[in-house]
DNA sequence: CGTGGAGTTGAATACGATCAACACCGGTGG
DNA sequence: CCACCGGTGTTGATCGTATTCAACTCCACG
């Protein structure tokens, strides 16, 4: 609920109950169901989403029906499609919940006020686009570069959680590779370590 | 030159020649042959840098000393290792110039100035951090989801300048695909398209 | 118990990588 | 003016990694 949500802002930044009170007004509580489709591809919906509880993910599907997640997000973490929530075009994405999830669902005006009324927030929001941007281009790097088995040994050190709520399908799906080659992937590990 | 870091400025944002004056002071003007290493791997620097002439590109160099590209910056574009530049961590990437270039080198405090004295700046800033993102997530799901052929047709839609600018072994690079296998995806569509 | 989804394994295939040779072009110096 | 050179791109042959397609196991859940 929103009690967690601002649990963590006043983690995040100096932010008063009152003046919680006054951005909260515009954020909802949403909650889905696992395997609930949150967001359709193709369609407009200026919001991002902050998950307090559960797991989304962010996947497209090519023209053979193969699905590529893009992004994870588990709890305390942010997803949007920014086609959709920053310039109001048609979203690139599908958001489906891997688990039952809430997440609070916060309108673009939400920030316009919160830049407002805190002056930390933009600093703040700020941090988090610029960690954003380090993240995905670290894994471009680890697209281009480096194997399957690379991919999967980074994986797991970066979601180390993750390994176990997410269904090897998805892993595989996120790192680029069939689940096939996953389960090789894993047996050759096993083997190489004991 | 500032002039033309100005111009550009001044299109994007409300600023007043006066304004720019106390901004402008943080920055440099520095220029480098074409060939030279602007930035090593492992270093810190935090500076961006805006390319008023020429190209730069940002890329690794992997275990068995192949270069990955991870991203092109011509003219009226920006530049910058996050690692190093935004959280003062040692830089993921190596940047060059491809051309002989001219670059508006910007310490990390220009943006801590320029935020003070320009409100829109900030705003303004931030579209250009969303749509970095966006950019970059389109890219990993072509990484994920298409092949050579088709990474290679986007690539030529999105820099039509870039195609004869850069020397295909980088255009290979930045595709994730050998200069060999670049040839033949040439080839083929040649053939196919008479 | 059965049923269906997730994961594993095997065999055949395909796509891009690798290694090597060669063509082409621009620049340099005899 | 020509011979040489190095860098860039092309082509061919072979190799390797991951894909595809199919069968099978294993649970979780009805």
């Amino acid at each position: 609920m929103k009690e967690q949500f601002k649990t963590y802002l006043q983690k995040q930044i100096e932010l008063t109950d009152e003046q919680f009170e006054l951005i909260s007004s515009e954020i909802l509580v949403k909650t889905f169901k696992k395997g609930t489709i949150v967001m359709q591809q193709n369609t407009i919906d200026e919001a991002t989403y902050f998950v307090t509880k559960g797991l989304l993910r962010a996947y497209t599907i090519d023209e053979n029906g193969k699905e590529h997640i893009i992004q994870f997000a588990p709890e305390n973490w942010w997803l949007n499609d920014k086609n959709s929530f920053y310039f109001g075009e048609p979203s690139l994405f599908f958001i489906e919940a891997v688990e039952d999830t809430e997440v609070i669902y916060l309108p673009k005006q939400f920030f316009d006020t919160a830049n407002h009324l805190l002056p930390c927030f933009t600093a703040w929001n700020t941090v988090i686009l610029h960690n954003s941007i380090r993240f995905m281009q670290k894994r471009i790097n680890l697209l281009l570069s480096a194997t399957a088995e690379a991919r999967y040994l980074d994986f797991m050190k970066l979601y180390p959680n993750l390994m176990f709520r997410v269904p090897q399908t998805m892993i595989a799906s996120y790192l680029g590779i069939t689940p096939e080659s996953l389960s090789r992937v894993r047996k050759a590990l096993a083997t190489k370590h004991g």
